[in-house]
DNA sequence: TCAGTCCTCCAAAGATCTTTGGAAGACTAT
DNA sequence: ATAGTCTTCCAAAGATCTTTGGAGGACTGA
């Protein structure tokens, strides 16, 4: 038939999206990208591999079209192409999560979680009251770079490294809470142990920014 | 590091995922199994290939739990694992179809539309306002299997290759709404170009049974 | 213009995928 | 049992991806 060569036209074209999310060095890409823009250095940096690595992978994801490309100088930044680039891979990661024992086994390797029972999560909707009602110190966690790049509005950045010395300054604050990335990503969880080991009762977002921005939520960039 | 590798580990586990939709065989068979359960033979005739090739990759399916399997006999039958994959399916098409100028290009082709203005669309919302008031005649247009497989209440079968012969019922009904697999299928485009040369106005659905299941729509399975 | 920085492109080696035909396995019917 | 049907497994060839180091482009600042 001749409409095979059509229609398999259209799987191809497909494919090149699927497979720009088949590798796992370019999710960690995206999950980087994610979070903000960045260049390939800092996220050759973020990520740990070479440049031209990092590069073929970003040329990858630029053939499918789920990123674009700003020039500054001679520096130039990636950021995923929108919204719905982030809504996929966060779709494809509650699909995996949801259907593969071996991916929630990783994450809980990962994660380090407890086991079971966790206390101390506050849902979005939660944290959006208690903003509004002005009673809460909300942390962010990730690196100085991400918060630049965007954050949960009201949000102070508190990257990990530094935390230990800013416990002081949180002791007598009503309520703190913590978030990172999003829910594959450990830096919250880090915060909310170092913070109770420091004597600060603090509790973590149940997400990160991933969802907050995929559920359209407002960001703010630059600094506080 | 040594977190290194546990992160490493999550996201080979989330790539299995992504490879299990880059590459167009799969999606193919993908977007078949969407339509309901089939057997390996079946899927091999309905997508043109060798059953060892069918076998091998819904074996990368299968790994990447995305479909289950269900014995009958001597016969396989392979399903989506569940709605969710539906979903993610349909997520990455329409990302694909948003941010791809070559995939709208290669649909426009495959579907070889008139350009731009099309009439006679029928929206999801429209068609379950006419079918709950009984004033519809609704065709599936699909291969009879597929309708078998499930379909939405209330259509009658009506396959491609014999819809020349149904014709003739079709003149006195009120109005006349033709679906197929979903928005990368032909099949009703073709149908209402059928209907329309032997003189029966017809209008097809907007999408088709993959977005009416992802949309979490009742289906009916069996004879009508 | 020249040196320096950041990025992309190139080529080649190594790893991984895909496709095939045929053997082997699972099951049914006789 | 035995033959027959459907499916999976295996091995090998060919195709495609990934990673690297280094060359080459784009841009800046002196």
């Amino acid at each position: 038939m001749e409409s095979d060569d059509r229609r398999n036209r259209l799987f191809d074209e497909l494919a090149v999206v699927g497979k720009a999310f088949g590798s796992p060095k370019r999710l960690e890409l995206v999950e980087l990208l994610a979070q903000g823009e960045r260049t390939v250095e800092a996220l050759a940096r973020a990520a740990g591999m070479g440049m031209s690595t990092v590069s073929a992978h970003l040329q990858v994801l630029k053939l499918a079209n789920l990123v674009r490309t700003r020039r500054e100088g001679t520096k130039v930044f990636y950021r995923l192409a929108g919204d719905d680039v982030a809504q996929l891979y966060a779709a494809m990661r509650s699909v995996a999560r949801e259907r593969s024992a071996d991916v929630s086994q990783a994450l809980e390797v990962y994660l380090d979680l407890p086991g079971s029972g966790e206390v101390g999560l506050v849902t979005r909707a939660e944290l959006e009251q208690m903003l509004a009602a002005g009673e809460v110190t909300l942390l962010d966690v990730r690196p100085s770079e991400e918060y630049l790049a965007g954050h949960i509005p009201g949000a102070r950045s508190a990257p990990l490294d530094t935390l230990g010395a800013e416990v002081d300054t949180l002791r007598e604050t009503p309520a703190v809470v913590a978030y990172c990335r999003g829910s594959f990503c450990v830096m919250a969880h880090d915060a909310v142990r170092i913070l109770g080991g420091a004597g600060v009762e603090a509790r973590r977002l149940e997400d990160g920014m991933l969802e907050w921005r995929t559920a359209g939520l407002p960001v703010a960039a630059g600094a506080a």
